[in-house]
This record gives C-alpha cells, structure tokens and sequence, in this order.
RNA sequence: CGGGGCGUAGCUCAGCCCGGUAGAGCACUGCGUUUGGGACGCAGAAGUCGUCGGUUCAAAUCCGGCCGCCCCGACCA
C-alpha cells in the first residue's frame, strides 16, 4: 500500500477523550477513530491487524477441534427468556423491537443461540464432542465505558461453545482451551495470567479469566509467584490467622470519645486493627418476590468487604451500600455500631468466618463516643450467617502455602467458563445416550475480544514514539521509506516496491513528498516493525537501509538482493516471537487450588 | 445513578473571572525555497463558540434546562 493514497492519519496529538498509553497510541497512529463512547471505527491500520488476530485464533481454535460458524447479532428475545437471561440482566442488554413489536435483542454472548442449534442438530452421544466458534459482534451497554478500547460497548468476541455428553468430556475441551489460550498470548506477544474468576451472569461453576497485567488494568487480581496462586480478587481465598488468646475477658464498656473509625479506635485503646471488629452495612435486593433487607456484615476491622462473597453468602441479587437513615433506622448509630446490640429481627447478621475464632474484640457500643472491649462470639453476640466474606490483600497468606498474595491489575483478555448444564436444563438442549436414555449437552463457553487484546497488544508494545508492534499483529511487516525527489532513489524503490509485494511481502509504501523527519516520525509511530530505508546516501553506500524499527544499527543490502534480505528479517521476526511458545503454562503444570 | 471536569476551526487549546471586532499552534489550499528525524517564506480558506431558553441596548463570556465527552465511584463477561 503507497501512503499518499492512504487513508488514516496520523495525529501529532492524541485527541483529548483518550487516556491510557494504547487508546493515545491507537488514535494517534491512525488506527482508531471514536464515534461515541465505547463506540469505535476501526481504520485500516486497525482493521489488518484485528484480522490478523482473528487469524491467530482461527488457527488455535482449530488446532483443538474447532469449526467456525457466524451466528446472527439480532436474537428474539425468546431464547433469552428461554434461558432466563432476559430477566437477569438489566440494562446491560441492548433491547429493541421490529416493525411488528416483537421483542429482540442485540447479541451479548451466544450460549442461547448455541443452545438452540444443539436442538437441530445433536440428536446422539455420537455427534459429541464438538466445537464450535465464530468471530461475531458484541453488544453490551456498560454502565461506563472507560479505558478506550479496553471497555467498549460495542466489539468483536471470538468465542467458542463446547458440547460434550458429560462432565468429563466438558473438562478436557476445557483445558485444551486453557492451554490454547495460553498460546494465542505468546502468538500476540502478550505474557497472560489465568486467574479463577467468577462465573457472573454466565452462569455455571469453575470460571477462569485470561489477565494482561497492568497497572491500568481495571480488575484486581490477588497473585502468588512462589506457590503459582492466581484469582480474581473477587474469588480470592486467603488464609485467616486468628489472634491467639488464652482466655475471655469481660465485656467492658469504655467511654472512646471522638474514636469514629477503626484506626483511631485501635490507636486509643492500644491494640492493633487485628484486636478490632467492625460492622459494615448494606441493602440487599432479593428480587421482586421478597422485600429489601438490610445486611450487618461484622469482619475484623483490619480487613475489608468482600461484596461478591457477601452477596452469595445472602444469596441476595444485588447489594449497595446502605444510608446513615437506614441504619439509623434499626437502632444502629454509624460509626459506633455493634455486634452486640442489633436486634436480630431487623437485620441480616453475617459474619466473617473469622470471627468466632477471634478473641475479645473492641467494637462500637452503639452509642457516639462508647465502645466494648472483650467482645466474643458465642458469648455476646451471634449471627445468622458465618461465611468467608473478607475482600483479601496485598500480603495475606495464599490459600496454598501461606505465602504472601500481591494484589495486581490486570485486563481480561479472554475468559473460560464451565457451564454445564445451565443452558441445555433451561433451553432443552439434549442427546440420546448409548442406552437410549435423554440427557443434557454439557456446554462450555470460551471468549476472546479481538479489539480488547489489540488494545493490550498496543499497551504493552509502545514507547514515546508510537506503536512497536510484535510482526504477528504489525498490520505490515515492513515500512519501506524513500527519501528525497532525486530519480535514481524514486526508480529504485518503485521497483523495490512491486518487487516485495510480487513476491508477497506485506509492505507500506511511504511514496509521499513529505521531509525526511515526518516518514520516520509516522513509521515510528504506526509501529511496522521492520523499516527499509531507499536514498541518495543508501545508494551510494551500495544498497537499501533496512532494520529494526528505531534501530540505529541498520545493515546495508544490495538492491539485488533486498527481497531477500527482508524476508529474511521478517522470518527472524516471527522466529523471536515463536521462543515465547516454549515455556508456556500449562493446564496440567498448574497448581490444583488454582484449577477449580 | 452519585461526585468532579470539559464542550470555541479537522486536531490541541487560549479567550469566559471583569459582557461590546472570534484567536494561536498544528493540519489544509496555492506559489516559491528546502529534503536523513515532525523545514521555511508569502498568500489563502476554514468556527450556527454543543443545544434550547433567560437576563441585557449587547452574550463564547452571566443564569437555568437539556445533550454530549472524559475522570473517580457504584456495576460488569
């Protein structure tokens, strides 16, 4: 492609709604352009370089069996009420209706439509397993949209849905895609962590999400490099270490003036933060069928809320933070609360399973300026619900070995989910077994999104000059610059040129009559990384330029024989990025805590 | 949805506080010079100042509603 008859721009300044390092990068580049938020055209730059990732999974997905299909992105809204989801997800679900007022929906992930092919097609446990996947857009109205392309609302999944006749066969389809997707990070140049991960809305039980690590990640991700532990934070376990103690003491009431918050508590009365208790309070809905109910969680006070595992504790559909008046409203003074003063029938008491165990706590009296010393379980107060619902932290005990968690940030590049029967029970999805009996298609569903690990491509392969893309994703290999308007330089790279591409070489051509500095700025900055550089001065010291990206040190190649040499450089290229495949975590090399 | 910020030329932004002639740099067009790391001169084109309403003799500027975009939070595969 010759760059004066380009389209996309690049930009000397990113436009001001772009923030992080790719999504400046992307649009500076001349990748990107958005339309609205978390609404994005992607230029030619772009658009070769997501089908070159398609292409990556295209080839993963069918190493492991796979067979590309294309399911459509407008669905009736029956198979979703089928699956129940259309009750379940709110206003994330784009919904519309047709000229006739039938309710559709635009697609947010195809497990129905998956579950209904199974209904058409698999009759027999002889037509299990299968696999099958498409690349096909997305639609997902977030809350928020933020992070340029990381979290967008409209975008291109691979996703990928395995049918297998029972849990066995679910499992191993399940670890060839976790060993895949592994592969498909090294093949994109990006390092990728499996953490555990909750299944959410698409329901099921073991779930692992696929981490690029980065500090503008926007999922916290609690990691063990000794014991290999790995977890969203949201399903983090961690070990709970209880303050030892000989003996109760009494439940004393001491007057702690001022001391509203656990650290000034803990600083007044002379214990540390682990000697403390604390009482946090929410609304939890629990669907149309039952009123809200206000939720008093008491943790140690050195610790924090775990929402996620406070909501399935209550098995409540939502929760929020509850207002002063709300708790007021129980007899609760915020800020002094108390374990041991709630009156049972007005709130939901869960505690943190650390909590027995833990000795003569100081917590809130339930009156400003008062607090207990020697508070204990069993003796002063009681709840309903003991349960593991404290949000872990950097430097608490791995569930494995008691090494110490660090809490990292990452971006979900890919996600793996077990989902069993969920959609074949609700949808009817069913095979006829070697005895004749019916039974349900265990699925699993497996995702990718084709612009987010672009956008993490990006992330991780920029410096202050652009883009410096791995030769895998580079929408070319190579960027093949001539300079100055003398007739034996334009001569030699217009024949170079038709030479590279004849022999199938993916070269840019910047043709234009532009100064020296703005093709090197623009080559740095769409990221090609290979350059070839034809002018006077290469001439006449016998040949083309031709390296590296940014790379000073540049050999000198005879035109004769530049073809060659470049497609030497670019087999090189590939050739590096190949060295990642080698020591690649694997499903079975991993430890079991973090599997499950 | 809560908190904060922003909306002026294709892009980045100034002007707004203190109301009165709409600006700069980059990009663009023409001519000339220049050609190894975002050149230079001259000339030119380009903006319903997000939108609707209010105040005023007069609104980019003050006030209000709405819309859009960004950030933090809530939520989320």
């Amino acid at each position: 492609m010759r760059l004066s008859k380009f389209f996309g721009e690049t930009l000397r300044e990113a436009p001001s709604e772009s923030d992080s390092a790719s999504s400046q990068m992307l649009a500076r580049a001349g990748y990107v352009r958005q339309l609205a938020a978390g609404l994005y055209s992607y230029l030619p730059l772009a658009h070769r370089s997501l089908r070159k990732i398609e292409q990556i999974l295209r080839e993963e997905m069918d190493a492991i069996g796979g067979q590309e299909l294309c399911m459509p992105v407008v669905h009736p809204a029956e198979i979703w009420q089928e699956s129940g989801r259309w009750y379940d997800i709110g206003d994330e679900m784009g919904r519309f209706q047709d000229r006739k007022g039938r309710d559709l929906v635009l697609a947010l992930t195809h497990e129905e439509v998956v579950a209904t092919l199974c209904k058409s097609e698999i009759r027999s446990y002889r037509q299990l397993p299968q696999l099958v996947y498409h690349m096909q857009t997305k639609f997902r109205d977030e809350l928020r949209a933020r992070g340029g392309l990381i979290r967008v609302r409209e975008f291109v999944m691979k996703d990928s849905y395995s049918l297998d006749k029972d849990m066995e066969g679910l499992q191993s389809q399940y670890v060839a895609h976790y060993d895949a997707y592994h592969r498909i990070g090294a093949r994109l140049g990006l390092d990728l962590v499996a953490v555990k991960s909750d299944p959410g809305m698409m329901g099921g039980k073991t779930a692992h999400e696929f981490m690029y690590l980065t500090p503008v990640g926007e999922d916290s991700l609690a990691v063990c490099e000794e014991t290999g532990y790995a977890s969203n934070l949201d399903v983090a376990m961690f070990q709970k270490i209880p303050e030892s103690s000989d003996s109760q003491e009494p439940l004393t009431r001491i007057h702690t003036p001022g001391q509203s918050t656990i650290a000034k508590v803990a600083k007044f009365c002379g214990v540390s933060k682990r000697q403390t208790g604390k009482m946090v309070f929410f609304m939890g809905d629990f669907g149309l069928e039952h009123p809200p109910r206000l939720i008093a969680a008491c943790i140690r006070g050195d610790m924090e809320i775990n929402e996620l595992q406070l909501r399935y504790a209550v098995k409540a559909q939502a929760l929020r933070p509850a207002e002063a008046d709300e708790i007021t409203a129980i007899g609760c003074v915020p800020g002094y609360a108390s374990f041991c003063d709630i009156d049972p029938s007005k709130a939901l008491l869960v505690a943190d399973d650390l909590i027995p165990q833990s000795a003569n706590l100081v917590v809130g009296a339930n009156e400003k300026d008062w607090h207990y010393t020697g508070t204990n379980y069993g003796r002063d107060f009681t709840a309903d619900i003991i349960a593991p619902i404290a949000l872990a932290y950097d430097g608490a005990p791995d569930p494995i070995d008691g090494k110490p968690l660090r809490i990292v940030r990452g971006i979900e590049v890919g996600n793996i989910f077990q989902l069993g029967t969920r959609y074949s029970d609700t949808m009817g999805a069913t095979y006829t077994d070697e005895t004749g009996e019916e039974l349900p298609i265990f699925m699993g569903s497996y995702g990718i999104g084709v612009g987010r690990a672009l956008a993490c491509v990006a992330e991780e392969h920029s410096d202050d000059y652009g883009l410096d893309l791995p030769i895998s994703v580079a929408p070319y290999h190579v960027i093949l610059v001539s300079l100055g308007r003398s007739g034996d330089v334009h001569d030699a790279a217009e024949n170079l040129y038709f030479e590279l591409l004849n022999s199938g070489v993916e070269v840019l051509y910047d043709d234009r009559p532009v100064s020296p500095g703005v093709k090197f700025a623009d080559a740095d900055l769409r990221g090609i990384p290979l350059r070839c550089t034809v002018s006077s001065r290469s001439l006449g010291r016998g040949g083309v330029e031709f390296g590296r990206r940014r790379s000073k040190d540049l050999d000198i190649i005879p035109l004769d024989d530049a073809v060659k040499g470049i497609q030497e450089g670019i087999t090189q290229c590939f050739r590096k990025l190949q060295q990642r495949l080698e020591h690649l975590p694997t499903w079975a090399s991993r430890s079991k805590d973090s599997q499950s």
